[in-house]
DNA sequence: TGAATCTGCTGAATCGTTTGAGCAATTGGA
DNA sequence: TCCAATTGCTCAAACGATTCAGCAGATTCA
């Protein structure tokens, strides 16, 4: 079925009709049939009313590769995702973002694109590839680790990229985020100010990303604000659930007489959570606990989880809306800009009676 | 070429490399150079050594509009998502999907575009387009119902589609998905056979979904086939957590002295949890428990759920390696093949005492 | 020595779209 | 009546990669 016959002029069946084939329908050339679909003025209202009618009929949709190849751009967007498949791609704050990127994208007509990382580290990254290979007009990368050379390369790289997060060290970079230390901070106080408690760890994510800094930095600012001493500890995990766990037995180790745990986010809250259950300690009454994020897990736990709510979505479409304000030119440049975070409270921290 | 002027042999900084500009570094035609990446057998082994220098030094990759334009066919393939964003495309089940079908498209270089329904519905839909465009090779459609009529346009409009699911009423199309009559009697021969319970609800998803018919049939089935007498009882609700409260309360009310629920999905079982439990019935001592999907959710409970395993990602991975067949033509045409599935005993049902 | 073959490349055409230049017909103004 | 301006289209040239026919020069064989 791949052998294709010599195409008599505009075969009814025979694969998406081209602008030829409209134009020997029509009976004008195929230059007028492109500027009639584009609305030119020097084109008669009657010649236009007639392509409109045999596009529609013939179901005809530009070929993207003729379109952008001839006007220098493709009506794509790539989601990137430096990190390994496996780490970050399968979280659920990455799915709500996409939701976010593709109904902003979804309303300007822009596909969408998603890049991983291939296996191979010696390899050009594959998001690399496809700015180079121009299928993408531009880029929004998310959640990479601060060191990451390739983020700066592409943001270096002459073509429109948003970054997520918080970029402190790139600053010509365009970003949209949250005020992570400030939300940590609220969650923080929380403990503190509303719960009075005073000696608290913090189980972090790893500290080579932005995230995890400027959440563990959110914590230490609440925990310095306090006007009644507090005691801290701190445990370093990789954002994963069995580090919640270890992390949550060496805070127990370090810190005698440990009140709540803050940890980084929810899925590491959640190890935290079976290790002091395994332990006969109970949450709220002899640990509390907050975490980060709300992507569904903390809701689910007996005791519910209180946590940051991060709106991953509103996060992506604001990101796709940035990107195509680079992409068209139509927006001023602005560097960063933060999504609004929220506090919301459930049984763990002892808000509400475990039921 | 009179035009020569205007462009300076590969200015190195100014945009992506093109073959013209390693063709002036090397010192032959853009044709050679084509030729020589291609490893075509007419071009000296010098010449392609220097090609390929030249090509790592520039950072060459070629240009996909191009490419596809002349050799007619893109280098992606699409998922689609018929169903309105909102309901399917922010569920973890797609995410798994979306991790299997990246890592197969990764490992054949061929990048994924993710298309969802546009708002509107007289336009037509955004997967009609991208498939018309050529932006994409071929596609992968995720969870349709039985009766969206999208479909089966796209199956028989002559471009490679695999479908996520079982379609019976599409008797050509390739598909790939599970046996859900077979796991949905595995779990309700479960609660019948191991733990002797006879009185058992179903909450099923919507009826026009084949998912929610086959997984009422098994459950169906596995009663029929019962030897001591079971009695059943149904209650439709939509595959979301409200329905499953709103289902379960109908289940008590429509069956007196129920002994056992079986849910169409993790996210409903949920919900009849949260009616159980509000009610002051114990899950598992008064009413047994079982879902399907084991996307997370139900580990995370309280008690945690028993449930099928749906391979998510080895379904994606499969879908696209299926489709990479139909498109390269390298696979006989197997019209639906099953991912093996997994009964996963919990809490829920009695098989571990809740902690 | 001359013809056939092989080797290594060039030139031109092509994919489908867009766009500036330009041409023929019509209309307007003086 | 004649020169302009306007209207409505056509032509040709791109965009970048691929591919096939073909052309020199070198090599082989008779």
């Amino acid at each position: 079925m791949a052998a294709s016959e010599q195409r008599p002029p505009a075969a009814p069946g025979r694969g998406p009709a081209t602008l030829r084939d409209i134009a020997s329908v029509v009976g004008v050339s195929p230059s007028a049939v492109s500027m009639a679909l584009a609305d030119h003025p020097r084109i008669g209202r009657e010649t236009k009313e007639a392509v409109r009618a045999a596009a529609r009929e013939l179901g005809y949709v530009a070929n993207s590769a003729g379109r952008a190849l001839r006007s220098g751009g493709s009506t794509s967007i790539a989601v990137v995702v430096p990190n390994t498949a496996q780490h970050v791609f399968g979280h659920p704050y990455f799915m709500h973002l996409l939701v976010g990127v593709t109904a902003a994208a979804n309303a300007h007509d822009v596909a969408v694109l998603i890049s991983t990382n291939p296996a191979s580290d010696h390899d050009p990254a594959a998001y690399d590839r496809i700015l180079r290979s121009r299928a993408a007009a531009g880029a929004i990368i998310a959640s990479a680790a601060i060191n990451d050379p390739n983020v700066s390369r592409m943001v270096d790289g002459g073509l429109p990229v948003v970054l997520i997060g918080r970029y402190p060290h790139l600053p010509h970079a365009v970003s949209v985020g949250m005020d992570d230390i400030a939300g940590a901070a609220a969650a923080t106080r929380h403990l503190i100010v509303d719960h009075g408690l005073r000696r608290i760890g913090h189980i972090s994510g790893p500290l080579e990303h932005q995230t995890a800094l400027d959440r563990y930095q959110g914590f230490r600012d609440a925990i310095a604000e306090s006007p009644e001493p507090c005691a801290q500890a701190l445990a370093v995990g990789d954002f994963g659930e069995e580090a919640g766990r270890a992390c949550a037995a060496q805070l127990l180790e370090s810190m005698p007489g440990l009140e709540a745990i803050f940890a980084a986010n929810d899925e590491m809250a959640y190890g935290a959570l079976l290790e002091l259950r395994s332990r006969g300690l109970r949450v709220p009454e002899d640990v509390a606990l907050v975490g980060y994020d709300d992507f569904g897990v903390s809701r689910l736990t007996t005791p519910a989880i209180s946590t940051i709510r991060v709106p991953a979505e509103e996060l992506g479409r604001q990101a796709a809306e940035r990107l195509f304000g680079l992409i068209w030119g139509t927006d001023e440049p602005v560097t960063h800009e933060n999504v609004p975070i929220e506090l919301v409270t459930r049984e763990s921290c002892g808000c509400r009676p475990a039921s």
